[in-house]
RNA sequence: GCCGCUAUCGUCCAGGGGUCUAGGACGCCGGAUUCUCAGUCCGGAAACCGGGGUUCGAAUCCCCGUAGCGGUACCA
């Protein structure tokens, strides 16, 4: 069994409470690859019968992040709840053919009739009905209902061990699995990418669409995510939105290629798969069986991987998005001397900020880096800075290299200084760059208020 | 309780009866990069959940256990 029709029609299904969840994402991806795999059409439907969640508000949020991760679609945004009509007709067809009944009895009252007869029976509805109260649909006592899916195979769910379950509520009002059954039929849904939370409602599902006499359509029901403690994953594991991880800096493309591989390989040892590669290789049956745990660690070395690729001027343009900025020539430059230390563009501004502002205060780096021969090193940097012609990366290098040897100091004895003084940091881009962007009259000048500094708080040697 | 699903390094992904002294990546540890490291390169430690079975042979197949997760709603 695998997903190769040409007219296949997927749905993939956030849910609407604002944040695209990276669970979520990641199988909104991989319906997307599948669907874009196979030439199939898309349909994104946003999936809640509940109007106080699927507010205008969340389900614009989610739509902008589901674009921002450039995952387009062929139909929609459909929302469930705009489908109301269809589903009253769906539920007046069941009603009438008797494949669906109205029952009085409340949640209480089937807990109770389980107490009595035992966990293992469903129950059946009550015989004195009088034709009022929720809809429930009538479930065979015997046999299975068999889900077939392309990543667990055939799964089989004993009919006596379900309910006859409700599927409307006293007032007409549809419940999950009732529309969602309902809307793959008539939207002629064949493929389901979705989240293992599913795999036991799937039956279900599957009980209406019988009831329907519709066929299903195939079922791939892909492993949930999990944080680092091995608890569904939230907000407290840190980020757990793709909103999230857009405001932290990661690029859209990475976000694609490691959500990809939370569930799935491509089979090789590859791990660095552009979306093109992504969509030649995904194969949903090929997705694992087993939960996955969100490690934010390797998506930041892949971010990193993902923004050093970038050439010069899609880095700086997409830095300067990132941080509001003109892409000018003096962003380029920053640009182009820091690309390869940062892993995020939440990393970038620590290291481009010296050259718009003055330095930072970091006493701890002060402290560490400014004693002993930092003064000397510093004066002697000056002197050569000052009488320098050229003062290009090449030109300050050649300028300032020779001070280690001639003041018998370790480089770091001299360059560290010298950071210290035009950044405040320790961690910079490298240091004869740093004074070339930053200038002869800038540079001078950090340099002249490191040494006013030092003599006014001599430092304990 | 009942019904399901799942189980390989700390994490992600391979391997699906012999080629496994189990492979790759992140992270970690160590070294290098006569300037920093949060960059780059090199090296290292690190795993088949437990017990039974099937088999000449099991990480791989079967059963039981254990653990985690999901469903069991007039939630989605």
């Amino acid at each position: 069994m695998s997903i190769s029709e040409k007219d296949l029609r997927v749905r993939f299904a956030p849910s609407p409470t604002g944040a695209l969840h990276i669970g979520g994402a990641r199988t909104a991806l991989y319906n997307w690859l599948a669907a874009r795999h196979s030439g199939g059409k898309l349909v994104l439907r946003i999936e809640d019968t509940d109007l106080d969640r699927s507010t205008e508000e969340n389900v614009s949020q989610i739509i902008d992040a589901l674009e921002w991760l450039e995952l387009d679609w062929d139909e929609g945004p459909l929302s469930q709840v705009a489908r109301a009509p269809e589903h009253a007709v769906a539920l007046e067809k069941l009603l009438e053919s008797g494949a669906a009944y109205r029952d009085a009895a409340t949640a209480d009252d089937v807990k109770a009739y389980k107490a009595k007869h035992g966990a293992d029976r469903g129950y059946r509805g009550d015989p004195s009905a009088d034709g009022s109260g929720a809809v429930r649909l009538r479930v065979p006592d015997d046999g299975d209902t068999v889900v077939q899916d392309l990543i667990h195979g055939e799964v089989r769910f004993p009919n006596g061990s379900y309910d006859d379950f409700v599927i409307a509520r006293g007032d007409g009002s549809v419940l999950y699995n009732f529309a969602v059954a309902v809307d793959d039929a008539d939207m002629g849904i064949t493929e389901v990418i979705r989240g293992d939370d599913h795999l036991s409602n799937t039956p279900k599902q599957l009980m209406v669409l019988k009831a329907l006499g519709v066929e299903p359509p195939r079922y791939a029901h892909v492993p949930l995510l999990h944080g680092p403690d091995g608890k569904k994953l939230s907000k407290r594991h840190g980020a757990a939105s793709v909103q999230e991880l857009r405001d932290a800096g990661y690029l859209p493309a990475t976000i694609r290629n490691y959500v990809a591989l939370l569930g799935w390989g491509p089979g090789d040892d590859e791990t660095l798969l552009d979306t093109d590669e992504l969509v030649e290789r995904f194969r949903p049956e090929d997705v694992g069986k087993s939960s996955a745990v969100f490690d934010e660690k390797k998506l930041r070395w892949m971010n990193g991987r993902y923004m050093r690729e970038l050439d010069l001027e899609t880095y700086t343009a997409t830095v300067a998005r990132f941080l509001d900025r003109e892409a000018d020539a003096e962003l380029t430059e920053a640009c182009r001397i820091s690309q390869e230390k940062a892993s995020t563009l939440n990393e970038v501004w620590p290291l481009i900020r010296f050259a718009y502002e003055e330095p930072v205060e970091d006493e701890k780096a002060w402290r560490k880096i400014m004693k002993n021969d930092a003064g000397a090193a510093l004066e002697a940097v000056r002197g050569a800075l000052e009488e320098t012609d050229d003062f290009s990366a090449d030109g300050v290098e050649a300028a300032v290299g020779p001070i280690p040897e001639r003041l018998d100091l370790k480089p770091g004895k001299v360059y560290q200084p010298i950071r210290v003084a035009i950044t405040g940091t320790t961690v910079s881009p490298g240091i004869f760059e740093s004074l070339a962007v930053l200038g002869r009259e800038r540079s001078l000048k950090r340099i002249d208020a490191a040494l006013r500094r030092m003599s006014e708080t001599p430092a304990a040697t």
